[in-house]
Order: C-alpha cells, then sequence, then structure tokens
DNA sequence: GCCATATAGTTGTTTATGCAACTACTTAAA
DNA sequence: TTTAAGTAGTTGCATAAACAACTATATGGC
C-alpha cells in the first residue's frame, strides 16, 4: 500500500505544476509583448469557441475544467471586452449561449502563433515520442484522479 | 522553426496543468476531510520549513516558485494561523527568518501521509520508469522557460 | 395543472497570483 | 561619510479559483 514510486524531496515539483506555470507566463509575457490585453485564462475560454462557436457555459466548464462560477467571471470579463456575446437559447432559457465577437475572431490566429511558438520553446530538445509519453502519462495520472 | 511536436487540438491541455491541479485538488479535499484547515499553497510553503526551519522569505520564493508578494501573503496567513512566527535576522534586519510553531511541527507528519496517498492514487498504474521520465522531461520544459 | 427534482447560471466570501510601485536596510564607491 | 545602487520585504490593484448558497427555468410523476 505505501509503496511510493517517488523520493520524498521531489513530492512536491509533482503537485505543484511547475512546468505548466511557467509555459502559462511565457504565453502571458507574449501576449502582453504583441498588445494582447486578454489573460491566458480568458485566452483558454476563446480557444474553445474559436474551436465551435455558440457553446453554452456548462460545456464551457467541462473543456477548460473549470467551475461554474469560475466561467460565469471569465465570461463576464470576456463581454466586458467585447470579445463574446450570451445569447439566450431559444429552447431553454436557462441557458445561455456565448458568442464570438469579431473582435474575438481576429484573435484567433495571431494569438496561436503565439501559443505555438511559447510551446516550441518549452519543448526545445524534448522528442516528440518524450511529448506524447509525458501526455499520456499526465492524461492517465487525470484520469486517475476523476473518479 | 515551426516544426511542432504537437497536434493543435491538444496544444490546450499541456498549457493548462490540468494533472497538477486534479492532485492539488484531491490532496485539499484530503485535509478538508481530516479537518486540516490549511490550503494546498500554504502547505506548500510548510513543506519547505519542515527541510529546514528559519528560511527567509526570498529563499521561500526560490523553493515554491512564487513571487515575492505571494510569499508575503502566504506568510502572513500562516502567522494568522499560528503556523509560523517571523523572526527577525540578527545581522541583516532586511530579512525575516520563517519559523515553524509547535502546532506546524504537528502537522507535518499528518500531512505528508496524506500527499503521499494522494501520488498514490494518482499514480495508480503509472510504472516508476514513467515517473522518473515525466519529471525529467518537466524539468526540462522548466529550465528552457527559465532562461 | 402541481410539485419534486434536476439543471444552468449567478453571487458572496476567502484565498491566491502577477505586476508595479513602494519602504527599509545594506553595501560599496567616491 | 555621504551617496548611489542593490536586496528584502510590503502594499495596492486587477484577475482568478474553490466552495456554498442562491435564483430561474425545465422536466417527469402524479
Amino acid at each position: 500500500m505505501a509503496v511510493t514510486h517517488f523520493k520524498k524531496g521531489e513530492l512536491y515539483s509533482f503537485i505543484t505544476g511547475k512546468a505548466s506555470t511557467a509555459i502559462a507566463r511565457r504565453l502571458q509575457k507574449k501576449f502582453n509583448e504583441a498588445g494582447i490585453t486578454i489573460t491566458i485564462e480568458q485566452w483558454s475560454v476563446l480557444y474553445h469557441l474559436w474551436k465551435g462557436d455558440g457553446a453554452s457555459q456548462q460545456e464551457l466548464c467541462n473543456a477548460t475544467f473549470r467551475d461554474k462560477p469560475s466561467i460565469t467571471r471569465l465570461v463576464d470579463n470576456l463581454e466586458k471586452l467585447d470579445l463574446v456575446k450570451r445569447v439566450a437559447h431559444d429552447k431553454d432559457r436557462r441557458i445561455n449561449k456565448i458568442f464570438l465577437t469579431k473582435a474575438a475572431q481576429a484573435l484567433e490566429e495571431q494569438t496561436m502563433v503565439l501559443a505555438e511558438e511559447t510551446l516550441n520553446e518549452a519543448l526545445a530538445g524534448v522528442s516528440q515520442q518524450e511529448v506524447e509519453m509525458c501526455k499520456e502519462v499526465l492524461q492517465r495520472v487525470y484520469d486517475n484522479l476523476s473518479g
């Protein structure tokens, strides 16, 4: 039961997402330098809307692994920035469908270039095989804890 | 230059620390269930103090990958909870040395058991070799972005 | 139609992060 | 010894997260 797969001293680094926060910070910096005034969290919501406009807030929760209040407030802020609009669902008035504005559509290409650039910097000297392996293991970790 | 090691659709999961946040949430839940009223962030500071009392705030910044204001406020909150005490350095009065209280010392074993338990759950079905490989790759990613 | 239950979203509170600007203290050079 | 530059820590502000409690709408059994 107590057979651990890690050395005690390294326990901490596994719990904190050192690498992912470093990536997020780098990407945020690139946004700032490019004069793009959105946060990474806002970007992560737009990212899913670019894949398909008109998602409900609940769908955004699932897609971004956030809870409902977090999405409510992210959508609030994106609305203030005129990047998205809430539109009540025709048939079910509980549901808000979230649509991108022109301004948000214009951000897609620019930010995706910066995101790819960031990942290429992050993954310099890491083979594609290693990347796949890491992703697969991290997914397994996530699945282990989602029960 | 533009050779990417990832598929576009999977870009997002690499930027958000899905796995690490899932681990942190699970550990927090265990703390709550055990009646331990500290946050994971507070725990991460204590974690480094357990390895050696009397660190300066700057040392805690380096150890926990946080900036100075974050540590100031975490130490504020830990002080309110009577878990640490700031003690001015003898020779250099700019420096606060942070010391654990008895109450914090008592938390070490209990929380470490829960942390190991959490990691064992997270890493179920992951071989030690895979864990080492992941840690090594994530460290390389971190190093790539620390320049 | 009426009520219980479930679902979608919002609000309040506490804690944490990032950045910039600040104070206090130290050190080293003129 | 005075001053300039650097280091340690704090404060203000905006954004975000987690949790609980809430409103509003929908649905299914009676």
